[in-house]
DNA sequence: TCAATTCTGTACCGATCGGTATGTTTGTGG
DNA sequence: CCACAAACATACCGATCGGTACAGAATTGA
């Protein structure tokens, strides 16, 4: 019947923060107390709000692909746009966000898949970080193999192949990105990466 | 003047053990019950052998330059064998190191430097792991800078940024294979980044 | 005003963390 | 055989880990 006290705190707004302590420091790297300090609030209004530990992190990936991750994917679906200029917009906004001084360095998604290969991370967040892991070569196959113009260059025969490259390179820009190379050094990384699918840029 | 009771385990034996945990676990995530188990000595046997779990990583981390590391950079001097094939048998050396069945999946070093960026690892571990991360570059960079067939080619006159991209791509199959890729499927990436630096393969 | 309900802060739980004190065992030199 | 030295195993240390019990403070409907 009666409502109760209310929150006190925006519930967004701690996810948001929670994703940015797990992207700084990983899942298991990331203490409780950690993730208090960067909500803003202590541990039974945490686990009031998110269950625990290992359910805020799952809601935390949700948060960093839907805000982070998934935008970025409309670079590749403007088709008044050339298809290599669309690749370079699409890979240079994940290398920004990398190298982005407002957020922790790097890939969240990068360094917990890295976590989760030591065997030590509960079973539900590993299976949730594992598939965000796979979720953008398999878009990026899946727009190789439909693009028009990709198809009009052949690259459809290669999509699985060169998907794996692509994302193996912004992999490797993560990992530079976090160990301290800025932007303007990984900018002709991608230039190169893209010259390896047959993409130059003077085309 | 007395002898005292002799050492029941192996020093290198355990250092490479060690080593294997590390690279599994990361530094942060290793715990001294995984290093003990996995070392077969218990814990006062450990500090009194390595001082203590940093001192003993720096040790690790050592033994893996030395043992894992070095020893592919013989691929890159082998004057007898063209550029292309060099740099493709180093590259490929370090993937299925990556790869390798016997040993944790990935790159020690990539792990363990994304793993320093949380800024929780004690100072000299810090030191250490960023000092090796830096090394595959430096020593790249020179090489293209004084190799006679690169000269050739003119890749001395972007010694620096073709040797940033080719350490970024083997970070990114590092972080591939650690995700479960195998060697085959990184192999084909090997050679489109070849591709990126002016290097296609039937030249 | 008074239950009923829900959030907040403190204080606590057992388990594990890195690290060590201690007593016993195994070895050497005299 | 004895004194000494070094490595062994066990048991422990304070601190921190993830997680929770509990009491007080808000907010609601009656």
């Amino acid at each position: 019947m009666a409502g109760g006290r209310k929150l006190e705190f925006d519930k967004q707004q701690a996810l948001e923060a929670a994703m940015q302590v797990f992207w700084k420091k990983g899942f298991l790297g990331a203490s409780l107390a950690d993730l208090t300090e960067g909500m803003g609030i202590n541990k039974p209004s945490l686990y009031a709000a998110f269950g625990n530990k290992e359910s805020l992190f799952v809601q935390a990936t949700e948060h960093y692909l839907d805000t982070y991750s998934k935008p970025k994917i409309q670079h590749l679906y403007q088709t008044s746009t050339a298809l290599r200029e669309r690749l370079r917009n699409y890979l240079l906004d994940i290398v920004s966000g990398q190298c982005d001084e407002d957020n922790p360095k790097g890939c969240y998604v990068s360094l917990c898949v890295a976590e989760a290969a030591g065997e030590a991370m509960p079973e539900r967040a590993q299976d949730t970080i594992t598939l965000a892991g796979s979720f953008a070569q398999t878009l990026l196959t899946e727009f190789f193999q439909s693009d028009e113009e990709a198809r009009a260059l052949h690259l459809d025969k290669e999509a699985e192949s060169i998907a794996l490259f692509l994302i193996t390179t912004v992999n490797g820009t993560a990992a530079m990105a976090r160990a301290g190379k800025d932007y303007a050094e990984l900018e002709n990384v991608i230039d190169r990466a893209l010259a390896g699918i047959g993409l130059p840029a003077n085309i």
